[in-house]
DNA sequence: AATATTTGACCCAC
DNA sequence: GTGGGTCAAATATT
């Protein structure tokens, strides 16, 4: 974790020029027969742009990279952490309750084209529930991993919408995967694909190269070791997605950047945080998430001591921990996504 | 047909 | 009893 350091900087810099790159464009679109949409998208995408530089300089992202971590207590009372013993009978739902390891997200998208809702972590959810939380303004909805079936994963999330500023979800995870993720990336580039049939057909021989790379990068991720924040444990765990800062934002919004923008940057075809049908809180969405601290998301977990191993496993398991991700040595491509920006005409 | 979402009911912790 | 979380039948989508 030593050059998260050196990543936010890079990442800042990124954003700076990204934003640049599309004011430039904004003015080539200020004159010509530009569409409406058009110019309010690049003003989205730049707004996008600046808040997440913004936020990179706030001293909450330095440290922890402004990861929000929600004290556990707060998420849900409290005993839950307490009764550690074993969660060994996951068939048990009470008992899961009790035990499994949970932390908050925060995840800011932005408003590209009138749509909004959460994004796609890179995990395949499936929405098994919806309640109206009091006091909340909106829903939570309730999502699990699909491969809860297949292969046992008791992963779940929770997105709550934020009452004072919808464009930001809550999500709450609750567990870890246990599912082999070299399965889930493509599923999900699928699912991307399904909702952008459009943009996406074109390119199908280079998707299917994507989906090498992924299959490729996941069997390494595979053995991938992370250290928490927590301490100093290092866990490997079988899958992991790589949030890529703005370019989830660019890229699912108004599919602007077709696949093959990010063919040749490796980041860009390992990100697999696209938007995920199922992710959506209310299946009305498909927007672009960007990641309030998406270029180093600092987890609080549940703390309850007995459960911290756990906790700290189940941490890295998460989709949405760049900064944990920093220990791999993703430096030579993790910024590409964010320079499709720089391909001139990259928005015609 | 298979898979996903919706939604009211049910269960459990508080 | 209440609120939050999950189940599962009905329904929608692919």
């Amino acid at each position: 974790m030593e050059n998260a350091g050196d990543w936010e900087k890079k990442t800042l810099i990124n954003e700076l020029i990204q934003g640049r790159e599309l004011v430039r464009q904004l003015q080539i679109h200020l004159d010509p027969p530009s569409t409406h949409e058009m110019r309010e998208l690049l003003i989205e995408k730049i707004l996008c742009s600046y808040e997440k530089a913004i936020s990179m300089l706030k001293p909450t992202a330095l440290g922890i990279s402004g990861a929000m971590l929600e004290s556990p207590n707060s998420v849900n009372g409290s005993p839950l952490s307490a009764d550690s013993g074993k969660d060994q009978d996951q068939k048990d739902v009470s008992k899961k309750r009790k035990t499994l390891p949970r932390w908050t997200e925060q995840v800011r998208v932005c408003l590209g084209a009138g749509l909004e809702g959460p994004l796609d972590d890179g995990y395949n959810w499936r929405k098994y529930g919806q309640k109206d939380i009091l006091g909340a303004k909106y829903p939570r909805g309730y999502f699990r991993c699909t491969r809860r079936n297949v292969q046992g994963c008791l992963a779940t999330k929770q997105v709550q919408r934020s009452d004072e500023d919808p464009s930001i979800f809550e999500i709450t995870y609750r567990g870890k995967h246990t599912c082999i993720q070299v399965s889930h990336l493509i599923p999900a580039m699928a699912s991307a694909r399904e909702q952008e049939p459009k943009q996406i057909n074109d390119h199908h021989h280079e998707q299917q190269k994507q989906q090498q790379s992924q299959e490729i990068l996941l069997n390494f991720r595979t053995g991938l070791k992370v250290k928490t924040d927590l301490d100093t444990q290092e866990h490997t765990f079988p899958s992991f997605s790589f949030p890529s800062t703005s370019t989830e934002c660019l890229k699912t919004e108004n599919h602007i950047f077709p696949p093959s923008t990010f063919e040749n940057n490796f980041m860009g075809s390992i990100s697999p945080s696209f938007i995920s049908p199922a992710t959506s809180e209310s299946n009305y969405f498909s927007v672009s998430p960007c990641r309030m601290h998406s270029y180093g998301g600092g987890h609080n977990l549940q703390t309850s001591e007995s459960d911290l191993t756990e906790i700290i496993s189940a941490a890295t398991s998460v989709t949405n921990s760049p900064i944990l991700d920093l220990d791999f040595p993703l430096d030579a491509v993790e910024f590409d996504p964010n320079f499709p920006f720089d391909n001139p005409g990259f928005f015609t």
